[in-house]
DNA sequence: TATTGTTATACTCTATAACTATA
DNA sequence: TATAGTTATAGAGTATAACAATA
């Protein structure tokens, strides 16, 4: 498989845009005013290579597409997460899942409940340890899941023609390096 | 240049974890906890090829990081990027330089107003349109701003060890390749 | 009228301490 | 004594409406 030239594709070639030192003499603000800068745009070039600001803008950009997608839904890019980890772990503990997925179990709690008081998932005392409660989804759960599963398979693929051949995959190896580094 | 043959390498060529349909019975709770499966690890492959959550966990860990190398600066992702605009576009207006970087501009009057009470930004009321605040850096603020620059430089090159040659590049192209799509 | 900076406000996320019931 | 779920609460971050000064 050659996703390495699939891969070029996606990538610009070109040098970092190079930002050279400052003069060293301050320029006065009439003097600035006075250079007609105040109309053009920003030179945004010290953040254009950082991979903390591009990261984020990214990861902002396609959480507004999911949001805009699962409005029909009405499920947020957490809910369909958690939805998603019940379904593939039923009658896990609730702390658990919540550990799973980078949530205090505090918060957790008012996720459940709003998922449960929708009818998607249902809390269960556990027969061999009282204290904790399984998880699990509904039937109403399981299909919403489904449905939102098709979307998200949708939502995949449109990603995957704007990075290019090859990008989404390497998008995302990228992206886990960094997690398991973390 | 070659790119892509060093971008390879940091790409996982095996192709998704296949999921497949669950079966049609679902199992009762009992049988989930005879099975054994409260012990061991949570099962996320539902969720590790997705761009939107492998993109969120990999800028959360980048924050982190972000946030810990300058806690000597006192400075978070948000304050230093204000300033790198700000010293790139030194007398630009108030709200331009939140435009910019995408805050709302309510919010980017506590933003600067902070920056002012610890002397690294100053707003001057410009003499061309006296509704407007041209913002520029004092000399501590220029001062703070370069040796920040030289910690986010090295942040960078851990971040480039991390993702393997070409990496680093190539995850800021697919980055930016999103963000310019929304 | 429109724009700039500002205030007030509200809503979401996230983080921590402490309670309860069970173990 | 420790753990699971919960409550209360506080802090960020973010979004909108409306106002004063100015254009």
């Amino acid at each position: 498989m050659d996703v390495g030239d699939d891969v070029e594709d996606a990538i610009e070639t070109r040098a970092e845009p190079r930002r050279g030192r400052r003069p060293a003499r301050r320029r006065t603000i009439d003097e600035i005013e006075e250079a007609g800068e105040s109309g053009g745009a920003l030179d945004l070039s010290g953040l254009t290579g950082v991979v903390g600001y591009t990261l984020r803008r990214a990861q902002m950009m396609v959480f507004e597409d999911f949001i805009r997608r699962f409005a029909p839904f009405d499920l947020k890019p957490a809910q369909y997460s958690v939805l998603l980890v019940i379904g593939d772990n039923p009658g896990r503990k609730q702390s658990e899942i919540a550990a799973a997925l980078g949530i205090q179990r505090p918060n957790f709690v008012a996720m459940l409940d709003e998922l449960e008081r929708r009818g998607l998932a249902e809390r269960t005392r556990s027969t061999t340890d009282r204290r904790s409660h399984a998880v699990m989804l509904t039937e109403a759960g399981r299909r919403l899941l489904d449905a939102a599963k098709a979307e998200q398979a949708r939502q995949e693929a449109d990603l995957g023609a704007i990075l290019g051949p090859g990008g989404r995959e390497a998008l995302v190896a990228l992206a886990k390096r960094l997690t398991a580094a973390g």
